[in-house]
DNA sequence: CTGTTAGCGCGTTCAT
DNA sequence: ATGAACGCGCTAACAG
């Protein structure tokens, strides 16, 4: 690999000369500089970052550590959003994933440290109240998806209430007035504020709070779904829509009011949350449903890093980003 | 950030000896060791290893470039097998997604030996024959889920036709006869191996080949996958079982099959491909299907950089990982 | 067992 | 407009 002083050589000029061609110095005359880039082209010169970067203090690397990256695909739009945000200002990520795991999230973080990234971003998978990873607080760090439960470091959740009173309200706008929840197991930090928002789009509009239509889960999966909604069609009069708390409950759902020969929606109206595309999209009818902001999370937290870099300082904002409504077909 | 010499003063000692004891080097005496430990704590101290790297040349870094990291959830078992495979020789992962654009691929494979990275795996989201991106062949590499045409760099995919086989057979075994197939899009590289395993699979076993059960789809989907499930059921006599190239044309396939009336897998046993755990475990019954070794290949990936490391050398082996069966409830 | 000197590839400071 | 000397934090090579 080709070194600054090689390109100096070869060019006949000092290397802190081509050091200030690689870096847009306009004192260099335009045929020196022309001498130097055709040096570099030929010799396949490319700037050591390492050495840069242990010059400038800069490392303009930022690590992402995520509490595990299996079982959703949720991972993915957080990582697509914290890079584009990242790549834009010539950042790059550093992802760590620690399968849950607390000595590996430690290690994660030391090991970032010590390469000196310039802030951290720590996701999960779920949205979560997490207590924070050791050292973390030794970089500026933001947490998305999540929230250290003293607000002591920034964040960015999504806005689960409001989710849960715009999906509900939609069913409402569509007429429908006996709406059922099939709400995620109690454990979750979403179902309560789901719960709230479901309760409130029926106080706001007038409607009865019926506690036999609202139904938890064991465990979220399409299993529960199948079996809540079954209990819910033996209601009478039988809800005439139904929020389920994510879109698994809903595929489950969908089976149960299948199988009783109703229809989607004519006789039943059924709205999701999560918008987990594999199932929202592909389910007939289409999943109506409420979109988590994964992205925007990945992407406001790099951007609220970088801000930080800029200020010198970072803000514990506590953010909460919308979960907009996704029509399909189900409503 | 507390410096190897401010640890130094501290502890009385020169800073070479901190630095010994940082690497484990046996030749320090257990008293200096504490002493110089008890300073390395009481700082808070933390090797740098941007410094150690550019001492020593080895960043101890990975790149993987991602064609994309968006539609599918392939991604995320990729990126963990490769994790896991680097994070056990203490190596990291600089992740980049080029969302299919070639400029920033190219830009991508440059940042990341300009951070010198020791080696780069670029992997794809769908099994693909590829040109390699440009000045990738300066640094070791390894294709993951797709190949060079010209089989110039080391690469690990899927054994298409063994899964297409053993898919194939185990519905033979199961003592299906009418074993119809709806295959992916033909363009696609898969398309081809799987087709070839399933004739093959027939043919073993003496089995006639039959054209009319045999379907392309246009692009892989659920509704696709509806469609052609729906004409074969109108064949006589019709498929006792069905073969689909893929998870989300059974998803499709199944509300065909339903909607006759017919039951899975009592009267048509369907299998799948991909193992898409979103759609193949929630289905009901939960499908049958072959699993695409995202997670092997991504931790093969790693280990033959890292032998390549060890050795000096690469060799550009073009490795195919089998796609186990995944058994459930479907055949 | 411990310390000294040199230098990795750059950018910064100051001189010319 | 260009160059020399210096140092970032660390390890290698050698000395003691």
């Amino acid at each position: 690999m080709a070194t600054i002083k090689q390109v100096a050589d070869a060019a006949h000029v000092s290397f802190k000369t081509v050091s200030r061609v690689i870096n847009d110095d306009p004192n260099v005359s335009a045929t020196t500089r022309a001498r130097v880039i055709d040096a570099i082209n030929t010799l396949g010169y490319r700037p050591n970052l390492i050495a840069r970067n242990m010059r400038t203090r800069r490392s303009h690397l930022l690590g992402f550590v995520a509490d595990e990256i299996a079982t959703t695909p949720f991972a993915v739009n957080l990582i697509k959003g914290a890079q584009d945000a990242a790549w834009k200002r010539g950042f790059m990520l550093m992802i760590v994933s620690c399968d849950n795991d607390a000595a590996r999230a430690e290690g994660a973080v030391e090991t970032l440290l010590e390469r000196k990234v310039e802030g951290v971003v720590y996701a999960t998978m779920r949205h979560e109240v997490i207590v924070p990873p050791p050292h973390i607080d030794e970089a500026p760090s933001v947490f998305a998806n999540c929230r250290a439960e003293d607000g002591s470091v920034a964040s960015v959740t999504p806005n689960e209430e409001r989710g849960g009173f715009e999906a509900t309200e939609t069913l409402i706008h569509r007429g429908r007035q006996r709406i059922a929840l099939i709400n995620l197991e109690p454990g979750a930090t979403a179902a309560q504020a789901r719960l709230a928002g479901y309760l409130r789009a029926l106080t706001t509009h007038g409607l009865p709070i019926d506690e036999r239509r609202i139904r938890n889960t064991d465990d979220g999966q399409p299993d529960d779904g199948f079996r809540r909604m079954d209990e819910l069609l033996d209601l009478t009069p039988p809800p005439d829509a139904v929020f389920c708390a994510n879109d698994r409950i809903a595929m489950g759902a969908y089976d149960a009011i299948k199988a009783r020969g109703l229809r989607i929606p004519q006789d039943i109206s059924v709205i999701g949350f999560d918008n987990q595309e594999v199932i929202a999209a592909y389910l007939r009818p289409a999943l109506t449903t409420m979109a988590l902001p994964h992205y925007e999370m990945g992407y406001w937290a790099v951007e609220h890093l970088l801000r930080a870099l800029d200020n010198g300082a970072i803000s514990p904002e506590q953010v909460m980003l919308p979960c907009p409504l996704v029509r399909r077909a189900s409503i």
